[in-house]
DNA sequence: TACGTTAACGTAACTTTGTATCACTTCGTC
DNA sequence: GACGAAGTGATACAAAGTTACGTTAACGTA
């Protein structure tokens, strides 16, 4: 029981309970959602996604002030989240080359890109189809 | 006196002064600075910033929770923002291309885009200059 | 076993950002 | 003058995020 004996940390909990939403969440929501396991207080949560964000393993959405997990960790390209305005799921898309166009932009303009947020909101193909009439 | 009758509005006030900074503004901030012209409310403030980025005069950064003026309210093309991380300083590019790349990626994904957010955070050319020694 | 160190966690207060509600003023128009 | 619409303010509150500091648990080591 090597490794199963090491205490299982916030951060853990934290990160499992995202990994099972299709939705972000918010660190409000988080600690709502994980009270009953014992996350007390918000400076918890943060601590926890600040180290998850800053490891890869999970991604902030700005322009929600959530968060959701990474789909692949070890992807090192931008990525692109779809944000569904109906149904809230978000997804993450990866090797999607917009990377390298912000580069291009970038040695254009003189900027240095460190970290780029790109965020789309719109519909899902689910959420279209719902909504398709006969 | 035709037009200059026109009483100003605090959504006026609000414009001009964003259109004076190279950073973009917290809506605290904005009402701040705007107190000695008469604007005491959030609320005023929060009107205002919202006429103003619906009529596509101002544009809201999301990863700052500010706002900044739009440079070129013709454009129909999602902006890119460059944001410094140094010195703060915001700058909007248009005629980017990354439109119909995201439009590409949505056609692929089924999702149907209404509006993106694409801001890039880095070091500009100024600050990247200052930093090189001789 | 006792001690010291460190990481994880909690409490509490606080700041920042954003919204809701209701009252009031201004101004054009009838 | 009566009326309605637009603009504004005050107050209260909700949501998101941070800071400072104290406590607890784990772990190595003497």
């Amino acid at each position: 029981m090597a490794e199963s004996s090491k205490r299982k940390t916030h951060a853990e909990r934290v990160f499992e309970h995202l990994r099972h939403q299709t939705k972000a969440l918010s660190a409000y929501q988080i600690l709502d959602d994980l009270r009953d396991q014992g996350v007390t207080a918000a400076t918890t949560v943060y601590r926890a996604l600040d180290q998850l964000v800053a490891s890869g393993r999970v991604h902030r959405i700005e322009s929600l002030n959530a968060f959701t997990v990474c789909a692949d960790p070890r992807h090192t390209e931008t990525p692109v989240f779809e944000i569904c305005k109906e149904c809230g799921d978000v997804t993450e898309r990866v090797g999607t080359g917009l990377t390298e166009n912000i580069a291009i932009l970038s040695r254009r303009s003189g900027f240095q890109p460190e970290h780029s947020v790109i965020e789309i909101r719109g519909r899902c193909g689910a959420c279209r189809a719902d909504a398709q009439p006969v």
